[in-house]
DNA sequence: CACATATGCTATACTGTGTATCATAAAGTG
DNA sequence: CACTTTATGATACACAGTATAGCATATGTG
C-alpha cells in the first residue's frame, strides 16, 4: 500500500464532485473539461495529469458508486434483500446513477459495465445448461432488466417506496427469469 | 405528397449509406462530418443544407428500419409470429442494427426510440392495472429486454438460428412478463 | 428552353482538445 | 526544522472539428 499525496487525493475528488454536479445540469455530451476544472477550481491542465478524457473520469465516479454497492451485496448475510440493497442504494445515490444513465453516450463505460456485471451474474446464478435459454442469454438478460428497472424509476422520480420496487424487482426479474430458464 | 428534388434523395441516400459503412468500421463517436461526406463523395458544406448534426443523420437511418419493421409486423395476420419477424429483420439489416447499438452513446436518439416503442406497448398490450408490477414499468421492462435480447445476439454474431431466438424471446419476454403481471 | 435550386468550393470564425514550459506552492522525508 | 520532491497554476500554442457565408456551376423541373 504506497502512500498518496494528498493534493492527488483532493483534486481528484474536486473533480468527480464537478463532473456529478455538471452532468445534473445539463447534457453528459455538453460538458467539457473547461466546465469540469473550473466547477472544481482547479487548473485545465491539470485535468490531464489524472485522466486524459472525461470518460475516464466518468468512469471512475461511476467504479466508485457500483464497488459500494458490490461490497454491500457480499457483505449482507440474508441473500433475499438483495433488491432491498439495490434500491436503498440508488436511492441514497441518485444523482450519481443519475449521471450514469445520463451519460449513457458514453458506450465503453456503461458497455463495460455491463458485460462485467453479467460475468458475475453468471458465474454466481448457476443457471441450467440444458435450458430452452441458454445461460449467458439469461446472465444478459437479468442485468439489462435490472438497469432498465432502475433507469425507469430514476427516470419518473421514484414514485414506488423501496419496498415496492423491491417486490417489482423479485417478480418481474429475479422469479420470471429463474422460470423461463427452468426446463420443463 | 409534395414531389422532392431528386438530387435530394441521392445526396441523403449517400450520407446515409455513408454513415453506416463507417459505423461498422470504426466508433461512432469517433466518426466525423468530413469522414461522412468524404465517403459520401459529397461536398463538406451539403451536409448542413440537410442535417445540423451527425445525430440527425443516425435518427433518420435507424428510423427507416425500425418503421421498416413496425410496418411489417403491422401488416402481418398471425400476431404469434412477431418474434420471428423482429429477429428476421434484424438478420437481414443486420448492419444498421448494429450501427444503431455501437452509436448508443447518442443517448438521445436511442432513449426517444425506447420510449417511443415502450408507449407503443404499453397502449398495445393492456397489462392489467391492479397487480403487483405497474403496466408502465412491464412495458418499459419489456422494451429493454427485446433491445437487449438483439443486441447480445449482434454482438455474439448471432450463434442462435432465428427461430431459437424466438423461442427464447417467447419464453424470456414475452411469456415471463405476462406472467409477472397478471395478479395471482 | 428558361427558371429554380441543389451542390461544389473557398474562406473564415469559433470552440474544445491536448501538449509544453516554467514559476510557485504544498506535501513528504530525515 | 531544513531539504527535497512533486503537484499545481498559468500561459502560450498547435491542431482538429464544427458551423456559416458567398459565389460560381451543374442539375433537375415545368
Amino acid at each position: 500500500m504506497q502512500k498518496v499525496d494528498r493534493r492527488i487525493l483532493r483534486t481528484e475528488r474536486l473533480l468527480m464532485d464537478a463532473l456529478v454536479a455538471l452532468a445534473l445540469e445539463k447534457s453528459y455530451d455538453a460538458i467539457t473539461i473547461r466546465d469540469i476544472t473550473e466547477r472544481a477550481d482547479v487548473s485545465y491542465s491539470t485535468f490531464f495529469r489524472h485522466y486524459s478524457e472525461i470518460d475516464d473520469l466518468l468512469a471512475e465516479v461511476l467504479k466508485t458508486v457500483v464497488d459500494d454497492l458490490t461490497r454491500l451485496i457480499k457483505h449482507s448475510k440474508s441473500r433475499e434483500s438483495e433488491g432491498l440493497l439495490i434500491f436503498q442504494h440508488v436511492a441514497a445515490n441518485a444523482a450519481f446513477f443519475r449521471v450514469m444513465f445520463s451519460s449513457q453516450g458514453t458506450s465503453r463505460v456503461m458497455q463495460k459495465l455491463r458485460d462485467d456485471t453479467a460475468a458475475v451474474v453468471l458465474e454466481s446464478a448457476r443457471f441450467p445448461a440444458d435450458g430452452l435459454v441458454p445461460p449467458e442469454i439469461a446472465a444478459n438478460h437479468m442485468v439489462a432488466a435490472i438497469l432498465a428497472l432502475i433507469r425507469w424509476w430514476l427516470d419518473h422520480d421514484m414514485p414506488y417506496s423501496v419496498e415496492r420496487m423491491e417486490q417489482i424487482y423479485s417478480r418481474l426479474i429475479i422469479d420470471a427469469t429463474q422460470q423461463a430458464v427452468t426446463p420443463e
